[in-house]
DNA sequence: TAAACCAGTTTGTCTAGGACAAATTGTGTT
DNA sequence: AACACAATTTGTCCTAGACAAACTGGTTTA
């Protein structure tokens, strides 16, 4: 009913932000800010516009800003702060990055292809996910948020990648010995692309590794840590992670592991944090993969 | 706090069941189970024993089961309705099906990539899939669902047939034309396995496919379509697609599409449905892909 | 035999404003 | 600079009622 109209219930601005009901409906309460109209139910109706703020206004929170003093801005002071947080991006995006985002919006697989499969030659698994995978997404991301792309368009380069990157992943794998690192999302975290990325550059260190993949319940993660004699458990959280406690979540982990295995996390989900849990790291970017 | 004494509040319980809190509160006033203890601050807390049986009631739902009738029961009649669920599983599987199986429950990454490798050389890559994968797959959905094989397992393999798949389709697409499918789920379907096997499929018979992944919603699929210039859309619905109106969607998509764009649509979900809208075409099973 | 229709029932999601602890910030002291 | 303590901010949870969408079961139509 509302979404054919570029409305959306609180439940889909839930999923799709992050932001649970709660908040969105507090945040009303206390800043006025979403004020979403209603339909003839009396259930608010977010619009399309209402929804991109959000996002954005959930990425400066995942920065470190604070809810009071965003939420009771103008739009043009968002932009400014937007602006002043993503200052030089723009300038230093190297030629295979540029070339990745101009196929996205106009070509076919062929060419994503071909021209991941040169990046790739050229630059080695390190560089090609550092340099040319993680900034195409993120420009992607950003684009995204700005409207200046389809969806399809996101979902084709996401499915391109996986592609990809499995089928290197795959490849490497075969040479990749000891220790063994389990990759898995919790519960709640559907983005496992993270993960992807994650296996390839571990394989490509001689690593190996064991992908779950996304959504793996804890007890559950803790059982194949047993069954694979893991050494290692790898979890990510993308900036999208609703539950903000990812603290906790990593000391529940913790708890329930033995003593001996190590626990690694990444991803834009931890950037913020500071603190974490005693036998937790964190590597801050890919490229400092613990190792 | 709660979760050192075996203890879960219903934020908790919500991202380990997949069951949302205000249906969790909904059930106890409605069928008197959940019915959690209260923590000093008036909280739900749910203990470890209604986790698990929330989770085993979720497995039951997604069976097809409907909460009026699971809800009231005692956990003995729930543990015959779970083994009436999974009654005569061991037919007449093949060798290769039952090795899959095997290795699932007790091997490592390696012992089954072998198999599948071993596998998809004798039999090519539509037996591969009919014979071999579809079977396993099924197999392991009904161990699931009767609690003989944990969770994580069935991960696994899913993320490993993931990469074996991608691996031989991107070696198989190099050579791939003509015509051009696209392939989707629709929005409340993330199930996007099947469309990883149509997508090996056709590679294999020389049809090259674009995989757009889970969840692309409509509009989205048609400006894909023209993107790609694609003469076929697919569209995959699992057994455990929510929206009994299968038809209706295939309907709307028909209307949005151009004329001289096929639909070929399979999987579970469109198992039951005997009438298609007009253009759309219906593939059974993955062996009579209407080529 | 199967599809289409209809009435009755079940079910999940949404509403309101209040409450409170955990997390964060600010201030003052060592 | 490091620490303790108070003030503020913030997210999550509470209640009980409402209602449309989804499903069920029975009947009619092709």
């Amino acid at each position: 009913m509302l979404e054919e109209e570029g409305l959306h219930s609180i439940g889909v601005v839930e999923r799709d932000t992050g932001i649970g009901r709660d908040t969105l409906r507090v945040w009303e309460r206390r800043y006025g800010f979403p004020l979403p109209v209603r339909n003839d139910k009396g259930e608010r109706a977010y619009s399309d516009s209402q929804l991109r703020r959000l996002q954005r206004v959930r990425r400066l929170l995942d920065q470190g800003m604070r809810p009071g003093k965003l939420l009771p801005l103008s739009d043009d002071a968002l932009d400014q702060l937007e602006a002043d947080l993503t200052p030089s991006q723009s300038e230093e995006m190297n030629a295979s990055v540029t070339a990745m985002l101009d196929s996205v919006t106009s070509a076919d697989a062929e060419t994503i292809n071909t021209l991941m499969q040169r990046a790739y030659e050229q630059q080695g698994m390190d560089r090609f996910v550092l340099r040319t995978v993680v900034p195409t997404l993120k420009a992607v991301g950003e684009m995204w948020a700005g409207g200046r792309l389809q969806i399809y368009q996101e979902h084709f380069l996401s499915n391109q990648l996986v592609q990809f990157l499995n089928t290197e992943i795959s490849r490497l794998q075969k040479t990749a010995k000891k220790p063994v690192v389990l990759l898995a999302t919790l519960p709640g975290e559907e983005h496992t692309l993270g993960l992807l990325m994650v296996a390839a550059l571990l394989s490509s260190r001689g690593i190996s590794s064991v992908n779950l993949g996304g959504e793996v319940p804890m007890d559950q993660i803790v059982s194949a840590v047993e069954h694979f004699r893991a050494d290692i458990v790898g979890i990510t959280f993308s900036g999208a992670y609703q539950y903000s406690n990812v603290r906790g979540h990593l000391s529940e982990l913790r708890e329930l592991l033995a003593d001996d295995v190590d626990i690694w996390t990444g991803g834009e989900g931890v950037r913020r944090l500071r603190k974490l849990p005693a036998g937790v790291t964190k590597f801050n970017s890919l490229a400092k993969l613990p190792l």
